[in-house]
DNA sequence: GACGATACAACTACACCGTAAGCCTGTCAA
DNA sequence: TTGACAGGCTTACGGTGTAGTTGTATCGTC
């Protein structure tokens, strides 16, 4: 069939679509609406667009996905080589926590890709290089990035994971787990208990962080 | 329409269907053909059953993740409280990251379920009890163990990221990132050549494992 | 100004997904 | 013999990613 009505206005004129638009609408999609809202006919209707056009700029969704997770990762700074490289660790690590909370979907989908995207490898490269400088062998640079490493995502994973955000509601917490773990899990309840007494969950990544980096430390210093 | 032939054999005897036998269905399916074949029609076709009939048994898909995620922890014995808290940390982390390799899509599920499962639950009972027992203070109790287990769900999950088994394809590993990384990263050159030259990359859990046991250790003993 | 090339958006269609609702049938107790 | 019911089957709905095709707006060249 033909346009059967020509009087639709000029369309505004419309902004071209390009990867870049798509990505950042996707992110931004993500982030309010869950990474579950990512779809193509949604985001394509996030831009106007039907959801095929989409693949005029992005070669599907894994490249999506790909994009929006290097998006995320262009959060953190990558650490200058000068630092030194406890606190390069330290701060590379924080600010990557602190990047994949502000984007909550991030931790899971960046650890489904295989391939690591060009920002994390520039990432990678320096840490690796401070590494190096600093004196480790390179079997420990690998031991050591890759614990610190796991720590921060296992640790972003399981925060994201809890059901209740304990440092908001801890009146809610004790009710359910008292409720929940009752004598069965006496170990547990004791736990619970300092969620309620306490000021909170005093779960930080900084706690693990330090004991791998006092580690590298020691390691470092005794040959 | 109605069955126009009556001809059917007497369908062989069917075993009837049961929540464990969906459940070891899914299991089966989910570790030979990976967690995404893992459809409701698909397991139906599995267990020669059409798909609806499965919500007799279970209550939806989650409910079969759930049930899924929970038989791999069984895998996972839980530590004695007899047993000094070291050895008992450091033996369950292991065995649970061993559980999680021999089912790759494990870790990923598991991490995205909100809540724990009764066999976890019981774990973690068990693990805050000999915690507590060995001296550490309630906080404490959190801290480590949200350390350790971070450590343990993030590393596996790097190691079945990665998209090639450099425990077996050192060579390939050579040829990939030599052309990769080129003179761009000097830091992951460096490391390529680890995997080559090397008896492939000695990362093991236990490394960054060990720190955080140490930390832990020191930590008690100043009290 | 006219025309052809080209880039890009739209549309249709397909094979999959989870699951709500209702139907049919074999089994067993009363 | 009857009736209840558990456990399977069928259909249908609204979603998913994307292959293949068609329309159209814009631009470079003459």
């Amino acid at each position: 069939m033909t346009h059967t009505t020509s009087t639709e206005p000029p369309k505004h004129p419309r902004q071209k679509l390009s990867r870049d638009r798509v990505l950042a609408a996707a992110l931004r999609l993500a982030d309010e609406e869950g990474i579950e809202a990512v779809s193509m006919r949604r985001l394509g209707q996030a831009l106007s667009v039907e959801a095929m056009s989409l693949y005029k700029h992005v070669s599907g969704k894994e490249d999506i996905l790909d994009g929006i997770s290097d998006l995320v990762m262009e959060e953190v700074e990558v650490p200058s080589r000068d630092l030194p490289w406890r606190a390069a660790l330290r701060q590379s690590a924080i600010a990557t926590h602190q990047a994949l909370l502000r984007h909550p979907w991030a931790s899971a989908v960046l650890e489904s890709r295989s391939n690591p995207g060009p920002t994390r490898m520039r990432y990678l490269d320096a840490v690796v290089s401070i590494l190096l400088e600093a004196g480790f062998t390179l079997p420990d640079v690998a031991r050591a990035f890759m614990a610190v490493d796991s720590l921060v995502y296992g640790f972003t994973l399981q925060v994201l994971a809890w059901p209740f955000d304990l440092r908001d509601a801890p009146d809610e917490a004790a009710i359910l787990m008292n409720d929940v773990f009752g004598d069965t899990f006496p170990g547990l309840r004791a736990m619970a208990s300092l969620a309620v007494t306490g000021p909170g969950v005093p779960v930080e990544l900084e706690f693990g962080l330090d004991l791998i980096l006092d580690g590298l430390e020691r390691r470092l210093a005794s040959g």
